[in-house]
DNA sequence: GAGCACTGC
């Protein structure tokens, strides 16, 4: 059980014996007890970044942009902007905004910070969020947004002229959006010079943050001589306020993680004193067998490890299982959580004192040749590695235990993982720029440039909607109207070219269905009465129509929870697919498409959902026995996925919203057409096609 | 008869 290492045995070893490491600075014993019963001043005084207060508002007051190293808890989010508000930044009518990649960050920063300056959120301090705006133009200073909608503000307001002082925090997750915001904020520079940027950035992406910013198209000389702040950036480090992590690795490499992690979470049960333990392993499989083997092992072992509880976290997992996590665990018991990589950077655990870190996790890769989506189990980076192990760090003095030599750390991991615009599809990402004005999108200065290869397809699927023209310009109005949608333009082709079928409501229905993950329960071994529940809803026209009777049978049920549960639908799910709905209906009104409903004319829907999606249409093969459908245009191999409606029905022509690639690959979510509706769709896409291909 | 890392507008 213990042949990977010796905990006890080695010789401690901390996080900062690496360049850039995480956690390093163990704090004075007042701290810890987090708010307490100091007063609110005295508290902001405590925090790390407090005395940096007046070293950040020097920075930012002479440089077009300052780069903040903060590490977990300085207090920067939190901080940062109170102090511009008190230098006088939002004088005048300027707003001070603040960006976060996750929504509950932006409420949760939002509030404290409204709390800490003791005005009544939503007013001077106030943030906005997809279906949540709590601000007020008028009043309000200070404000925290998520990245996403930053970029939507920029639609309207392409300078973002209400803006003193735009804070991008969390910018080393690299997320899309940030790296598009990043983007376009250095080209707003240029034409604003009265504008200060602060990007803060783990210690890992900030010499890269530098250059970024630094590295200018123009020549320098030219600016030189132009009042205002210096364009060269500056760097600033704010230590942060976790805990020593000693960490130890496997003496050689573990043939089964699996089992190697629950092999050291019994060794630390067995050996180390009280305090909770967290396990990152990959996905649901992982997961599930781990939890299984520990059961286990409490089962047949009795008492020796009877005193821990063992506890599944993935965002697949139904809502109350989720917050079991955070339930206080019981006194004289241990707490084991295995998780995905939602407990890196999403959700923050309390009480975590070890961490056992598999080296793995799933990314999702585009391959933009097949224009395939793939979920893939890749090693970690040497980054993500510091920040699971920064996890143990958190109320005391942890330990992590990687199932991976030193060696392998050194030696074969990334510094950093790959940005996320680099391993996407980009078709939502460019039509966005587009439609900013951002013509040249090979010449465009991205944080990290995507291949051209992912650059061109996307650019092939917009001429192919018909809102690109032959010098790659959006065509006016569609090109902008599907700009103003937030969703794939495919979906979004759907729904303008439902205005014309006269079935608007229908689209925007399973608009806002396929956008969520699932509406069905997340449950295995319930197959049979799940299959059982789909059939009251089917459709033989497919899944789309399916979606459309499940929502009507919803809202006759009066949005009933109970309804949901006798048929197998997340409840979750469709209160979702109602917001969504909603925000698609402003939308659709605002950029002129006439709400109006079909009734029981399904043909039109699947006519509209063809209008966006013609380039997945596929016919089964003549002589195929196994269900082997191929795509008419690039005759790629496809099946209909078995929780389709039209398993094993197989009708000659479909067409797929979304396809998932496993050992095969799965349409998802199909509907049957007449092929003589591709040409009508999609004449231009389909004229090359020798006509006999359509019949 | 199969399978879903995680965000976000």
């Amino acid at each position: 059980m213990s042949q990977f290492w010796k905990p006890g045995t080695e010789k401690p070893r901390l996080v900062d014996d690496e360049e850039g490491g995480v956690l390093f600075f163990t704090p004075s014993p007042s701290f810890s007890s987090g708010y307490g019963y100091a007063s609110i001043e005295k508290q902001r005084q405590r925090l790390p970044v407090y005395k940096y207060r007046t070293a950040i508002l020097y920075l930012v007051d002479t440089h077009a942009t300052t780069i903040i190293v903060g590490e977990t808890g300085s207090g920067k989010t939190t901080q940062i902007p109170q102090y511009l508000k008190e230098a006088g930044w939002a004088d005048g009518g300027r707003v001070i905004v603040c960006t976060q990649p996750r929504r509950l960050a932006v409420q949760s920063v939002a509030s404290r910070v409204a709390e800490e300056m003791g005005v009544k959120l939503g007013e001077e301090v106030g943030y906005t969020i997809r279906f949540e705006d709590v601000s007020n133009p008028d009043v309000t200073r200070v404000k925290f947004l998520t990245d996403g909608v930053l970029l939507r503000e920029m639609m309207d307001d392409p300078l973002l002229t209400k803006y003193s002082v735009i804070m991008v925090d969390e910018a080393h997750e690299r997320s899309t959006s940030t790296d598009i915001l990043l983007g376009l904020l250095k080209k707003i520079q240029r034409r604003r010079p009265e504008l200060r940027l602060i990007i803060s950035s783990a210690t890992i992406e900030a010499r890269l943050m530098s250059d970024f910013f630094r590295r200018s198209k123009k020549r320098r000389d030219h600016e030189s001589d132009e009042p205002g702040p210096q364009v060269e950036p500056a760097i600033l480090s704010v230590e942060g306020r976790g805990f020593n992590v000693e960490i130890n690795y496997a003496e050689e490499p573990a043939p089964d993680y699996v089992q190697a992690a629950v092999s050291t979470v019994l060794l630390i049960h067995e050996r180390e004193p009280a305090g909770d333990i967290l396990v990152f392993l990959t996905g649901q499989d992982d997961i599930d067998a781990a939890v299984q083997l520990l059961t286990e092992e409490v089962r047949t072992n009795g008492k020796k490890s009877s005193g821990f509880i063992v506890l599944p976290l993935y965002s697949g997992l139904p809502r109350a299982d989720q917050e079991l996590v955070f339930s206080p665990t019981p006194r004289g018991k241990r707490k084991v959580v295995i998780s995905t990589n939602i407990a890196e950077t999403s959700l923050t655990l309390e009480g975590i004192v070890y961490v056992v870190d598999s080296g793995f996790s799933k990314q999702r890769f585009y391959n933009p040749i097949s224009d395939i989506e793939n979920l893939v189990m890749v090693p970690i980076s040497r980054a993500s590695a510091r920040q699971r192990a920064g996890r143990a760090g958190r109320v005391r003095p942890g330990k992590c235990y990687r199932l991976y030599t030193e060696e392998y750390f050194l030696k074969h991991m990334s510094d950093a993982a790959i940005p996320e615009i680099q391993r996407s599809n980009l078709v939502s990402c460019i039509i966005q720029l587009k439609a900013l004005g951002i013509d040249n999108i090979l010449g465009f200065d991205w944080p990290a440039s995507p291949s051209p290869e992912a650059m061109i397809r996307a650019l092939e699927v917009l001429y192919s909607l018909g809102v690109l023209d032959d010098d790659a310009k959006l065509i006016s109005p569609t090109g902008f109207q599907m700009a103003e949608i937030p969703l794939d333009p495919m979906i979004s082709k759907m729904i303008i070219a439902s205005n014309q079928f006269g079935c608007s409501e229908e689209i925007i229905t399973i608009a806002a269905v396929l956008s969520i993950q699932s509406i069905w329960v997340s449950a295995r071994g319930i197959q049979r009465e799940m299959d059982e529940a789909k059939l009251r809803f089917a459709a033989a026209e497919g899944d789309h129509v399916t979606f459309l009777n499940i929502y009507k049978g919803f809202l006759q049920s009066g949005k009933s929870s109970q309804w949901c549960h006798k048929n197998f639908i997340n409840y979750h799910s469709m209160k979702k697919v109602l917001e969504i709905r909603g925000q698609l209906k402003r939308i659709a009104q605002r950029i002129g498409i006439a709400l109006k409903s079909c009734e029981s004319d399904v043909q039109v829907v699947r006519k509209a959902v063809t209008a966006g999606f013609f380039a997945n249409a596929c016919r089964l093969e003549a002589y195929s026995h196994n269900g082997m459908y191929k795509t008419i245009r690039g005759s790629q191999e496809v099946y209909i996925h078995p929780s389709s409606v039209l398993f094993r029905v197989n009708p000659k022509w479909v067409i797929y919203t979304s396809l998932v690639s496993t050992d095969k690959q799965y349409m998802r979510n199909v509907s049957t057409i007449d092929p003589s509706w591709l040409m009508e769709a999609a004449p231009h896409f389909y004229q090359q096609q020798r006509p006999h291909h359509l019949h």
